[in-house]
DNA sequence: TATTTATAAAACCATTTGGTTTCATGTCAA
DNA sequence: TTGACATGAAACCAAATGGTTTTATAAATA
C-alpha cells in the first residue's frame, strides 16, 4: 500500500479542494484553472503539482498545454479511514446502549 | 452550517490522526497521550487543541486533569464532501458506458 | 523565421506550523 | 501547609507552506 498522507495533505486546502471542484466538471489546463483564481499561475501549477503527488489529479501533455484530469479513486483510502471510526464508534455506542438496558433489567 | 476548514486541517497531520485512534479507544488526558509519543506535552496539547478547534475532541475537566473524549461526528461533513466526488464521478462514468454502447449499436 | 503562448523551474519572501523551553496556576497528597 | 503533579500560556525557533517574480524552453502562429 501507498502511503496516504499526500492525499491528505492535498484536501487540506481549500483552494485544492476548490480546483478538486472545477476539475469534477471538466478537464483543464493550468491556464484554464488560473482563470478562475486571484493567483499567478505558477502558484496553481504548484497546487496541481500537490494535488498530482496525492494521486487526484493526473496530467497528459497535449502540444504546449498540460491537461489535468480529475482522479477521485485516490480519496477512496481517506473515506475508508473515516469510515473506520464512524463504524467503531457505532458499534460502541450500541454496545453501551446494551449494558445499559441489562442494567436496568 | 460552520466551516469545516479546522476539521481538514486536524485530519492532516499524522500525529493528530495517530491521537484519534488512541481517543478512539478510551477517553484520555494530555499525559496519556502525550505518554505514547516522542514529544513534549505542551506539544500534544497542541494538538489536541487543533482536534478540539475541528470539533473531533471535546475536553471536560476532572480534578488537575483535563480529560479528552473523540467525537467522530466531525468527520461527517468531510465524508459527505468525498461522497459528492465519487457520486459524481460514477456517475459520469455509467454516462460514458452508456455513450459508448450506443456508439457501437 | 520571429514572435507569441503555455508551461516548468528556480530563487526568493512572509506566514504558518510543529516543535521546544520556561513560567504560572490550580489541585492532590504527605 | 508544603510539595509534587497536570496543565495552560507565552516566548521562541526551524522548517514547511503558499505565494511571488524572474528566467528558460518548447510548441503554435504570424
Amino acid at each position: 500500500m501507498q502511503d496516504i498522507q499526500p492525499t491528505f495533505r492535498a484536501i487540506a486546502d481549500p483552494t485544492r479542494r476548490a480546483i478538486i471542484g472545477m476539475l469534477a466538471d471538466k478537464e483543464m489546463t493550468v491556464g484554464d484553472v488560473a482563470s478562475h483564481f486571484d493567483m499567478t499561475r505558477p502558484a496553481v501549477a504548484k497546487h496541481l503539482g500537490i494535488l498530482r503527488e496525492g494521486g487526484l489529479v493526473t496530467v497528459r501533455a497535449e502540444g504546449r498545454e498540460r491537461v489535468h484530469t480529475l482522479d477521485p479513486h485516490a480519496l477512496r483510502p481517506v473515506e475508508q479511514w473515516i469510515e473506520h471510526f464512524s463504524h467503531f464508534w457505532d458499534t460502541k455506542l450500541s454496545a453501551l446502549k446494551t449494558a445499559i438496558e441489562k442494567d436496568e433489567s
